[in-house]
DNA sequence: GTTTTTGAACTGACCAGTCAGTCTAAATTC
DNA sequence: GAATTTAGACTGACTGGTCAGTTCAAAAAC
């Protein structure tokens, strides 16, 4: 599956996607053509179609994608650790991911609240997911007495990730230059009371 | 020129600029037609080229308009206030705006950290008057000691603004029955060692 | 009588999606 | 093992529709 003719398709199915999430966070998913996305993987228009049933699709995929490896990375960090630790390594993974992943964060961030959008249902979902892992973190925490009892979990670890991504996004665009350890000690100041 | 000459004018760029905040923070700008601006805006087309250059002038005006009402609201929340105090002040404050203009709020979201627009130089411009307005506060704080010495303003001010921005708008979007006094509490406690 | 708005028609560029056809590696046949 | 068939992957010209922007004569507002 991995090797031979489903092997061309999959490292395809990447460059599509490569180029996607580098334009879509430059421009938004409207302004972003499919002759454009095309181009930028040096691959045919027909090719895009092959792989993806419409544009809308291919964009649905990508996020399905990205969310997907930011949910793995968050479950491998928190992966035996205390709940406060547990937190900061949560922000340390949320970091490290967007580094890594800046035009995807990129985009997350431009699109996630954003309503009236075909895929609008699909992000919400998606966001609920990564939400949730560290919402399970934050609540073991309460209950453990780790964290303050009155600390509306929900809410938090919405806030949490948002100020994450917010912070992290804004670092990349305005001071690409500056450290990660220094954004990563910004941002826990700034979170202190959770983590 | 509120008055008598240009106050028709003046009313109908403001139901312009309403009609369009709301379908660009739905939509995105590329998204949205000039016909369905005229459309919501109960005007014809053509008045939408008697008023504005282009849809772009249109959209650059509006983020002109809209970020120089935040920043007049910043001015006036820190009048005669306290470094610390003021702070405060402007964490409401900008709640409050976000409240009043949700749409422009989400807007600005979807569109201040996006690279390579026609209209990024404006923004960028326009972050920094409205940062400005903050750091010049933080700023103050620091100076008389009553906030920590070894504080990035300029980093720091920038967080406060995303964090406001973002806990505000996924309040809006996903919480809209939740109380301002939660968020605004929320909020605070987030961005304690600030304020 | 000047300014502003209307509304409808028009243009030309652009763009999502289609499709008939090509390429190639591997499977099948002889 | 050479010849033939199959099918998965890819190609790019083409189509039908959409939309920013223009134009303008006539109406309305002031």
């Amino acid at each position: 599956m991995t090797d031979g003719r489903g092997r061309r398709r999959a490292d395809t199915r990447q460059k599509l996607y490569e180029a996607a999430v580098q334009l879509i966070a430059e421009q938004g998913f409207s302004a972003t053509t499919v002759d454009d996305i095309a181009l930028r993987a040096k691959v045919a228009k027909g090719t895009v179609y092959y792989n993806f049933k419409s544009k809308t699709d291919l964009f649905e995929e990508l996020l399905r994608h990205g969310v997907g490896l930011l949910t793995e990375e968050f479950r491998a960090a928190v992966e035996g650790l205390p709940p406060r630790e547990a937190v900061r390594a949560l922000v340390r993974a949320q970091l490290e991911y967007i580094r890594k992943y800046r035009a995807f964060a990129q985009l997350l961030l431009s699109e996630m609240w954003r309503t009236n959008r075909e895929w609008q249902q699909t992000l919400v979902l998606l966001r609920e997911q990564a939400i949730g892992v560290i919402a399970e973190t934050v609540q073991l925490g309460v209950d453990s007495g780790e964290l303050p009892a009155d600390l509306d979990v929900r809410v938090a670890s919405a806030a949490l990730f948002g100020v994450g991504l917010v912070v992290a996004v804004d670092w990349l665009v305005f001071q690409p230059d500056r450290p990660i350890e220094d954004v990563e000690e910004s941002l826990l100041a700034i979170v202190r009371r959770v983590a």
